[in-house]
DNA sequence: ATTATAAACTAACACTTGTTTGTTTCAAAA
DNA sequence: TTTTGAAACAAACAAGTGTTAGTTTATAAT
């Protein structure tokens, strides 16, 4: 374990993104947040401007990486099938690298404030209309069979995203078994 | 539109699921329900025990509502595909519904106090089994593809559990549609 | 008309919330 | 050795928390 020495920021951020994930934001104060941490309430306020700002940062850094994921998804790659096994590989990579951050962002998200909220949702349509994308042209091209495409994407997404909560569950399977299994079950599920 | 008269209880019940699953149950007060309500928030005593009383009410309702509709799942279908699409369908049945209950059902359970809060994951497990079971068996049977039991579970309560908040994106769909279609998706994916 | 009951109210309690102010501590730079 | 700046602190603020006490209002039963 290359554990490195945490800076207090990174010790805040840290513990915020599990006690945001285990007890819900609105109902993590600052003074439990800072005991856990080791320091006064106040303190905080020296790395964070505020409550928010820490949840805002959360976030947006796991939106980011969602983002930088779906870059790697080879534009040239034809088979829709192929194509969509690796978007969700990449987007389950991302939760496994970020299990308690990606808890937050998944549950957490409507708390941030305006503008940050409005922003927050306009990233989050912009990236799910990538897998969108790749699932309508799969259906048109006849890779995919024909289905409502809102509704089979809303899906999908929604079995990605629960996967944060299954280390909770202590089993014992890797990131790649895991993300197997799931595109497996969805994309035979798709396939004409 | 058969909109009875409500009493200032069920008003109050109705008021509480809608502002627990907009802004989260530790995020909403008394006095905000209270006014939501049209009455003060000390009025809420007279038919609540507590705050708590009110999520314990609306959780163990909808749990009660999964288990009375698993129980109308044929026991004696020899088809676990036929079993399987019953059970998928009594369950997005309760959820369609009860959106802003099942919404708090799914979301806010964890707020629950002690002894509830062990009570209620008890009986979420065991209903979660009924579903797991007739996976098991599907697959020993031949009728799925073996597969890990417990993460396909977890897959497919994941999308299921998700319709709840398909009703917000204002998609215009029926009830069967949705039930339908999702059956569909994971059957094929389940399927041998 | 009187009593009983449910359900509303105002006022307040004890405590917690996020955050600000002003001060102190301490290590690195000059 | 002095200065500087970051980062910690205690104390406090205004507002909000769930809830209780005590009282009033209104409706139904005797």
């Amino acid at each position: 374990m290359a554990t490195a020495t945490l800076t207090t920021r990174q010790n805040i951020r840290q513990t915020a993104q599990k006690l945001f994930r285990e007890r819900g934001y609105a109902a993590v104060g600052m003074r439990e947040l800072a005991k856990e941490v080791g320091i006064e309430a106040p303190s905080i306020y020296n790395h964070y401007k505020s409550k928010d700002d820490l949840l805002r940062e959360i976030c947006f850094d796991i939106a980011d990486q969602f983002f930088k994921a779906s870059e790697e998804v080879d534009v040239n790659e034809k088979s829709a099938t192929k194509k969509m096994r690796a978007a969700i590989k990449g987007h389950i990579s991302v939760i496994a690298k970020n299990i308690e951050a990606s808890g937050v962002f998944f549950q957490e998200w409507m708390f941030l404030e305006e503008p940050d909220l409005a922003k927050f949702k306009k990233l989050r349509q912009e990236y799910e209309l990538k897998f969108r994308d790749i699932i309508e042209k799969g259906m048109k091209k006849g890779d995919f069979k024909p289905m409502n495409v809102k509704l089979v994407t809303f899906t999908i997404f929604s079995a990605l995203n629960a996967t944060y909560d299954l280390y909770r569950t202590g089993e014992k399977l890797s990131q790649d078994e895991i993300a197997d299994e799931i595109a497996n079950l969805l994309l035979k599920g798709l396939k004409n």
